[in-house]
DNA sequence: TCCGTATGTCACCGTCTGGTGACAGACATA
DNA sequence: TATGTCTGTCACCAGACGGTGACATACGGA
């Protein structure tokens, strides 16, 4: 039933940590190429080139192998280490960028991302908050001893600014421009950073 | 087919017209409620107490139908009339205060916008680039004679804002919240507003 | 009046979906 | 050697999906 192929080539190896292995990344490939909508079990399956049983087995169905993948995928984020040097708005700007640069790599967590504003989803949500936690630890690391000027509401513009490199990315992968701003080049990219560091200069200046 | 009812109640007006219409708001309905993945043939078609074949008549299918649906839900950006007063920054903060305040309330452009994110599809960027338009046409009204200070890459910046308003309102809907930050309350969006009108005064300020 | 056309209705098709029960073979343990 | 457990395989189910051909009926023009 999984392959087509008679003599089983060498997916039965009775080994249930690398099937499952296959199967995750299994899902990560079909995420990444043919989106969230077409996360089924049956392309999952047919991906991994396992029996869809095994899915059920081992993951408890689709949200089980989800919260998997997910888990996998958002580990990249606490291992950021942008530059930590300047003032706070400097400081925020390398964690941003550095951020973005590896999100505009990754077309999983693209994916998840983009699945997670078309509907809510307990195990979503589940994988999302952890996410955001690491990137808070990021930003805390950071951050360092430096404090944005007072007045200013820095969780909320910070989220602001987290909020539009997110759309920005999921925008470019997408459809390739927003707002008729042409977001493919790596140029394009440089326009969006250097607009950022004017903005985070000027709000976060003391 | 359409209704289990036997005597067809007022469904079988023999009015194109009203059933074409009746279908498009059949498809609004669905997609407002249970997202762009449920947007199927069979579903709108029940919903609207239509037969299934008449959407392949009237629309030439799904794609026809979303692009009916897409032109009408779009209308209303070119009508928004954000107060034009005080200088540049002031003027682009309500016509984008406007804006998200009106995307807030209309759920089916939610659902779109973050369908585009999920995939790319030809219909659908269609749609999003007559809404960028109208958006564009909108700006440059409430602009008027203001211009923005040289050496700021306006467009770039307001781009930066219109993503993260975007972003904020998709997830407002889906998780309610976004970097630790809660976006459901009035007084949430109050804050974001705030924010920006920061960030805006200080990035536009001659 | 008759006839062509447009509208609506229904039955049916093949395909794919998520999900399960039954079975075969390998492996470790007693 | 015999037993039980774990891994993998396959067949099968009911239901939903998109899509189409055939038909009934109402309407408007000749």
């Amino acid at each position: 039933m999984a392959k087509p192929k008679k003599p089983a080539p060498e997916a039965s190896s009775r080994d249930r940590e690398a099937t499952e292995k296959r199967i995750i990344e299994a899902a990560a490939r079909v995420m990444a190429r043919d989106g969230a909508a077409a996360l089924g079990i049956n392309a999952i399956a047919a991906e991994a080139g396992a029996d869809k049983k095994l899915i059920y087995r081992y993951f408890g169905g689709l949200d089980g192998l989800l919260e998997a993948l997910g888990a996998e995928t958002g580990v990249w984020i606490g291992e950021l280490s942008p530059a930590a040097k300047g003032n706070y708005g400097q400081r925020m700007l390398a964690a941003f960028t550095a951020y973005a640069d590896k999100l505009r790599g990754d077309a999983v967590l693209q994916k998840l991302l983009a699945w997670e504003l078309a509907g809510p989803s307990p195990a979503l949500a589940r994988i999302e908050a952890a996410r955001s936690k690491a990137m808070f630890g990021v930003m805390m690391k950071v951050r360092g001893e430096e404090t944005p000027p007072p007045g200013a509401d820095a969780p909320a513009i910070n989220a602001i600014v987290l909020a539009a490199l997110n759309y920005l990315v999921l925008r470019s992968a997408s459809m390739g421009n927003f707002s008729g701003m042409p977001l493919k080049t790596e140029a394009d990219w440089k326009r969006v950073t250097a607009a950022l560091e004017g903005i985070l200069a000027k709000v976060y200046e003391k």
